[in-house]
DNA sequence: TCTTGCGTTTACCGATCGGTCAACTAGACT
DNA sequence: AGTCTAGTTGACCGATCGGTAAACGCAAGA
């Protein structure tokens, strides 16, 4: 699975092959099948596990560390700028989102990867949202802002951020596009948009 | 090039093969090798006609058409909107942002390929400045607005936007994230970040 | 009529894909 | 010692991948 992780988040999901993932990894094809029913579900189980590193390593300590919501938004992009370079250096490539981009490439391929996909892009937004509640708890944010609607609009920024920097392969683009970040979520909104 | 375009979008680029192309243009293999190197340089080629038409059908009408900022976007958002209904009902399945998804999935593999998409994604950019920058002349922006910057942002976020409507499949996640779009461009923007 | 050359057709190339399977190994348990 | 079984191995499967090449059709020009 650690094969898998360096292999998929840096390449594709198509343009990796069992046999590079073995390879890596060590082991004879054979043995692989032997753990797991295919590589659908090899994938999958990568995924799943790479989302708990995330949310227990990044989400969860970003998110509800110390200051406002003002300084977890930067805590929160500094690590994942951070694991971006970080896999950059390691793997020579930058992922950008693993989730977002499954979800991209096999959204219209494999039902069962992409709802995995939408599962853990679904389990982000109930992180951001319960940041922005715990904001709006604080009079940090305006007491009647759609938090539910704000985080969507934060997950759809921030993979757009990932994208354009797995576009560039240049992690400073996060840090470029971070500004973007705050501007959405720290200005104040009106009660909608029509006037 | 047509039948290029049908699968790519919908599909992906590794999962797309020639002889599927081939079949549903109604061509044989070897007649396609007579008009392209490969298959890189038929994506290429088909990605840069279909930005040809993007330019001309959708930014050049939304962003240059009647009304203020607002108006454009709305009207930009909407043309989007219109096409991503549209490939899905004939294709079905939505494609999302061809460009974007490309860099995406061929930028950490075919140097070629992504550098042409980055071109396109610059140039959509450099739309969208122009659009800033007008609004800026007409006072509808902060004269001191970064509009550099802010096209930047309006790219992730709509790139964001269309990675999210392609993951959920569904093209009504366009109109339910446009909002973010009009929040992040038109409220004011202080100088800068830090306080 | 004969040549020229664009374009098509078809068979074929080696490589790789995801996945299967029967034989085998080795450690735990009786 | 004998049995059982989780795990390993390497050969093998058919399908498909992108790409090649020789033969052929055919219309225009000489």
């Amino acid at each position: 699975m650690n094969a898998t992780r360096g292999l998929v988040l840096t390449r594709s999901y198509g343009s990796v092959g069992i046999a590079g993932i073995c390879e890596r990894a060590g082991v004879r094809r054979g043995s692989l099948y032997h753990f797991f029913p295919g590589k659908e579900d090899l994938v999958i189980a990568t995924l799943e596990a790479l989302y708990g590193e995330f949310e227990a390593e990044v989400l969860q300590p970003a998110l509800r560390g110390p200051g406002g919501l003002r300084e977890r938004i930067t805590a929160f992009v500094g690590a994942i700028h951070a694991f971006q370079a970080r896999m950059q250096a390691a793997e020579g490539r930058l992922p950008g989102c693993p989730f977002g981009s499954l979800a991209v490439e096999t959204g219209t391929q494999s039902p069962r990867l992409r709802a995995a996909m939408q599962g853990h892009l679904d389990a982000i937004r109930a992180q951001f949202r319960a940041a922005l509640d715990t904001a709006v708890a604080h009079g940090e944010l305006d007491a009647r802002t759609d938090t539910a609607r704000l985080a969507d609009h934060w997950l759809a920024l921030m993979e757009g951020i990932l994208l354009m920097a797995r576009a560039e392969q240049d992690a400073d683009t996060i840090l470029r596009l971070a500004p973007a970040l705050q501007d959405l979520l720290l200005t104040t909104h009106p009660d909608g948009d029509a006037p």
